[in-house]
RNA sequence: GGAGAAAUGGCCGAGUGGUCGAAGGCACACCCCUGCUAAGGGUGCAUACGGGCAAAACCUGUAUCGAGGGUUCGAAUCCCUCUUUCUCCGCCA
């Protein structure tokens, strides 16, 4: 959420910005609401100082005995106007608060400008592919006989539902084991395991909601809607940054580092036929997240730092990388700078999104109301970060195609062997 | 699932219809006193939004006592619904 004195004192300036990001601000929409809350706000306000300092003389009164019937039918008559006073003004309220947790965040001044993908920029590329002499399978064709079943899944579930059986199941257990365990003993986060289900209000405090309803899947208790929606979770940047949400942290606690190794479910609505083949794109995956709750004058060298720990990851299993920051078009709903890490896919020819690193600013905390106490002992809003490290799935393609042999086989990272009972291969 | 109790400021805790945004204590900040330590005295100390202001300081208004509704001229206090916590019973991995 923008901070709607920024659009009081400078929505010209704001706008710019946003269209910068392809988003258009009704400017003249938010100028006529905010006058019409001004003169309502006023109103409402008057009418209840009226009546609150009527009623208090009636309190006075009463005490000593006095006659109150004259204060009384006074007080009476402000009632229906001030009911309507009120009802308009929490209707326009309504409005412009809805309004406001549906525009993005503005980018940073560091973030190319640009309309797509196509206008990314790359910061580096770490690693040399592997040349092969021999024909290379893809994913799919080098997983089927280790134990990667779509078949299964699809009849459990649905089409994006995979099944993993054997060592290529242990193989996906022993990337998320290494990359949290990479987390907590080496970058210092704090592993967390959270709900996978999560209230409404959690995803409007990330921004998931209320835009990106048709991302989630919604659940219900008993068949039953509650009082409150529920939804699983697409990441636990969601529960892992709203563990801080309405709190005001102490300086000192600052930053704070969370790790989770989570599923992550995503109905993935418009994106039939995109990716359909293999585990890129699935309605369940799971993921190690990192998160962080940092000072605002901190929080662009942590997402440079963030960005480093999720590059050890892939260091770490010797997969080629490269680095990209989203230009001001391609970046998400709520970030302010984005890096994507993109990891090299041998049978695809190409570098596909591994993990994404966002700073959200004070966007996410403006929404959840997470502040800290300053040294002037000033209530500031904290600055949000989270980035994948890594989207395991994904992680687990990059093994299976970069590390595959003429055999059929697959060779295990070093770093992997130890979660893998000391082998050093599978299948073949 | 059933029965009961509870939810108040950073924390503890008083407050059952009227000068209550909320006593008191603790913590915290500043000052005074005290030759250390300890104790004592004073002052300050919630949040959000609106208006005044170019802005800060400050002044002022409104709202907020788990959440949402209701009764009333007036609600922390009465009524309803919900959420959470605790105790007991049942069920269950």
């Amino acid at each position: 959420m923008l901070d709607i004195q920024l659009l009081r004192s400078n929505i010209d300036d704001v706008a710019a910005r946003l269209a910068a990001r392809g988003y258009q601000l009704d400017v003249q929409a938010f100028n006529a609401l905010e006058a019409e809350r001004k003169a309502l706000q006023t109103r409402m306000q008057e009418l209840q100082a009226k009546r609150n300092a009527s009623s208090k003389q009636i309190g006075i009164a009463k005490r000593n005995g006095e006659d109150v019937s004259a204060i009384m039918a006074e007080v009476a008559s402000l009632g229906d106007e001030l009911k309507n006073a009120e009802t308009g003004f929490d209707a326009v309220q309504k409005q412009q608060d809805n309004w406001l947790m549906s525009i993005p965040n503005l980018p940073h001044e560091s973030v190319p400008s640009g309309k797509d993908e196509n206008d990314n920029v790359e910061v580096r590329r770490v690693g040399t592919p592997r040349s092969f002499d021999f024909e290379i399978k893809d994913h799919v064709d080098v997983g089927a006989p280790l134990g990667l079943d779509f078949d299964t899944g699809a009849k459990l579930s649905g089409a994006r539902f995979t099944v993993l059986k054997g060592d290529i199941a242990r193989l996906h257990r022993a990337l998320a084991q290494f990359m949290l365990n990479t987390h907590t003993g080496e970058h210092g986060y704090l592993e967390h395991y959270t709900p996978y289900i999560v209230n409404d209000s959690a995803l409007l405090g990330t921004g998931q909601l209320p835009k990106f309803a048709e991302d989630m899947f919604k659940v219900t208790k008993g068949g039953e809607e509650g009082t409150v929606d529920q939804y699983l979770i697409s990441t636990s940047e969601i529960t892992l940054t709203n563990t801080v949400s309405g709190e005001i942290l102490k300086a000192e606690e600052l930053p704070l580092k969370f790790t989770a190794h989570s599923p992550c479910f995503r109905s993935e609505a418009g994106s039939y036929g995109r990716d359909t083949r293999g585990l890129i794109r699935q309605h369940q995956f799971d993921k190690v997240e990192m998160v962080r709750i940092e000072k605002p004058e901190d929080s662009y060298a942590a997402l440079e730092e963030m960005v480093g720990h999720a590059e050890n990851i892939l260091k770490g299993l010797g997969l080629p990388y490269r680095v990209i920051t989203l230009c001001t078009g391609d970046m998400g709903f709520g970030a302010a700078k984005t890096y994507d890490i993109e990891v090299w896919l041998p049978a695809q020819d190409t570098y596909r999104e591994i993990s994404s690193c966002s700073n959200c600013e004070a966007f996410q905390s403006r929404r959840m109301m997470t502040r800290f106490k300053d040294e002037n002992g000033k209530n500031q809003l904290v600055h949000t970060l989270n980035g994948s490290g890594l989207a395991v799935g994904r992680t687990l393609v990059a093994v299976l195609e970069n590390y595959q042999n003429a055999d059929g086989s697959v060779t295990i990272p070093e770093v992997l062997r130890p979660y893998m009972g000391g082998k050093d291969k599978i299948g073949g």
